[in-house]
DNA sequence: CGTTACGTTTACGTGAACGTCAACTTTGCT
DNA sequence: AGCAAAGTTGACGTTCACGTAAACGTAACG
């Protein structure tokens, strides 16, 4: 028995979100924990969910931009007008997320470049204080 | 005459921006515009630090987290004790953005293969309407 | 049976990053 | 001189993404 799923005390520890989170998250339509009673038991696809919504909000994603996104990773089959619309969303997330990493490369670069220029001016000051000493 | 400096009407032009975005970043000491009687005049530091600034932002980081690695880029010769701080900051952004690049080449990587089966099912469908009819 | 732990709902609070509006100055026409 | 356009400083409002606290349910433990 591999705990099929997990309680929100669980949830929490393995991605480090608060409760309050998820009971947030749920609330908007992102999660959907089964309930167990009055108490929210979260599923293997609520896992995947999450790792999703926290991979978004890293890239800077709005949580309902988010939420429609998840729409296209959980969407069971059946359900054609809904999938193309999805897909369509996706195509606008992809361009959004390549054009990032091109910035991010670049940014990246110049970013080195400065750092590089720092350690010369460093290096150059740590000469100082040897010949003065 | 190049139009040295640019009026606040300009700068927001430019960058796409408002005006009060312009004057919360001057707040936040993000931006330093001369004036010229009341009126702020924004030279081309301003510029390059705005244009650092809203890529910083995109990438998710905060204004104050901009403010502090905005010294690296504009810092003159002669504050050692400020560069060698900065430097530090800059290596923690590096690896921050290094992070960040990893992780949405993965989610890239990822967003294309629902996509792929996305696109397989759109085409199921679409054949079975060619069938039918 | 009490209480301790864990979870729940409801509701108000908060920080970041601006938007919006009012009440001035200042500047440039005419 | 008159007046509109552009800019300024407060000051308050707003949205997002939660934090925090109060009051309650329930389940197990000693």
């Amino acid at each position: 028995m591999t705990t099929e799923t997990l309680n929100i005390r669980e949830m929490c520890d393995a991605f480090d979100v608060t409760a309050r989170t998820l009971r947030f998250y749920e609330a908007k339509e992102l999660l959907f924990p089964i309930r167990e009673g009055q108490k929210r038991l979260f599923t293997k696809r609520d896992r995947a969910r999450l790792k999703l919504i926290l991979r978004g909000k890293r890239f800077g994603f709005s949580l309902e931009e988010i939420r429609q996104l998840l729409d296209l990773y959980h969407m069971d089959d059946g359900q054609e007008a809904q999938l193309s619309k999805s897909y369509v969303l996706a195509e606008q997330h992809l361009a959004d997320m390549e054009a990032q990493k091109a910035e991010l490369e670049e940014a990246i670069g110049e970013l080195k470049e400065q750092m590089a220029w720092g350690a010369k001016k460093l290096a150059e000051l740590a000469g100082k204080k040897n010949a003065a000493a």
